[in-house]
RNA sequence: CGCGGGAUAGAGCAGCUCGGUAGCUCGUCGGGCUCAUAACCCGAAGGUCGUCGGUUCAAAUCCGGCUCCCGCAA
């Protein structure tokens, strides 16, 4: 088949290259507009654009559909079906009826659970044992068009959103190659999404992040590891701002948001505590909890987080 | 010129105001102790204090240039 490929972060890398190296032919990419990145502000490639160059595939960055001028490259290229993964772009009607087969999406999730923008994040944020991909055929709505094919996978108690987005990245590569084969064959069923089964997610930001100690313990380590690799959730200790990149849970028991063991460093929470393994201070890098706590003068008993301010 | 923190032993930090013997916690190595431990005790190794220049009898410390790292904001 000819397809357009529609994506913008790494999520979408993986099912590009698989696509590329099957018997179907990439004709074009299209990626959001390099955005300006980091300290510097330096403008910077997707990771998508990256991949296609590195390919050989035209790449096309418009900024909106609005005006007519994506539809007609799209047109010009006659696609047989448009994959989307991740693209960060509502697609107008016209596109979605352009190629034959339409416009085919990966999602990071079991649809019609955590439509929207962060599935899996969400996912991990709730402490869900298992979670997928799903491929569906796009319509007007947000990520509510019929369900081709799905693919699970259980997450693990200790899993972070970024480990668990490059598992998804690839299944979602493989779930795609099978989905269109399929919808090829024309041997496929499209199934209607459950909506009373539907949930809705909405886009993490960094009022997630700070930590409230007095939540059970199981919540606060997923929210540390649903966070883990953006924005991640943070505290403070001694009136500074720490980020907490990993935890894991502990059955100590003690006040919350007290520290019940310097080594290794373990915080109480409103129901038995988390150990915290991995960490950084503002202004310095990411190290290890045993590494921050050989530095800092810190006691058993004392309070860390916000309620360090109630006080 | 968006705001800010930082570079000192393998790791994490203190020392800098107020120049004068390189310090702490951890790790490593050797030894001891224990039923046992990310336990404890004894001992040791390991640092051109990011870099270049200036001031000085003397600079980790004061002054100026440079490089690199990071937090916030976007």
């Amino acid at each position: 088949m000819k397809i357009i490929y529609m994506g913008t972060p790494d999520f979408a890398v993986p099912a590009l290259k698989k696509l590329a190296d099957s018997t179907h032919e990439v004709v074009a990419v299209f990626t959001q507009p390099d955005k300006p990145k980091g300290r510097k502000m330096i403008l910077t490639p997707s990771d998508v654009k990256v991949c296609a160059q590195e390919l050989n595939i035209p790449v096309y960055q418009p900024d909106t559909f609005k005006d007519g001028k994506a539809f007609e490259i799209i047109e010009s290229y006659a696609p047989d079906v448009i994959v989307v993964a991740a693209y960060g772009k509502i697609l107008p009607k016209s596109v979605l009826e352009a190629p034959k087969y339409g416009c085919v999406n990966i999602h990071g999730s079991l649809l019609p659970k955590y439509r929207g923008a962060a599935p899996i994040q969400q996912a991990v944020l709730n402490g869900d044992k298992i979670t997928g991909v799903t491929t569906m055929l796009m319509d007007a709505g947000i990520d509510t068009g019929d369900i081709l094919m799905t693919a699970q996978t259980e997450i693990g108690i200790n899993e972070t959103s970024g480990e668990l987005f490059d598992r998804l990245s690839i299944l979602g590569g493989d779930l795609i190659l099978e989905t269109l084969t399929s919808l090829e064959n024309e041997t496929i069923t499209l199934q209607k999404q459950d909506e009373s089964k539907s949930s809705h997610t909405s886009k993490i930001d960094k009022s997630c992040c700070p930590i409230d100690f007095s939540k059970p313990a199981c919540e606060v380590h997923n929210q540390i590891r649903g966070l883990n690799p953006w924005p991640v959730a943070t505290t403070e200790i001694a009136n500074r701002n720490v980020k907490i990149f990993s935890s894991r849970l502990c059955e100590k028991c003690g006040k919350a948001g007290t520290i019940l063991s310097i080594k290794p460093f373990i915080v109480a929470c409103g129901d038995r505590s988390v150990e915290i393994t991995e960490v950084q201070p503002e202004g310095k890098k990411r190290m290890t909890a045993a590494a921050f706590t050989a530095g800092h003068k810190l006691d058993i008993g004392e309070l860390i987080g916000k309620s360090q301010k109630n006080i």
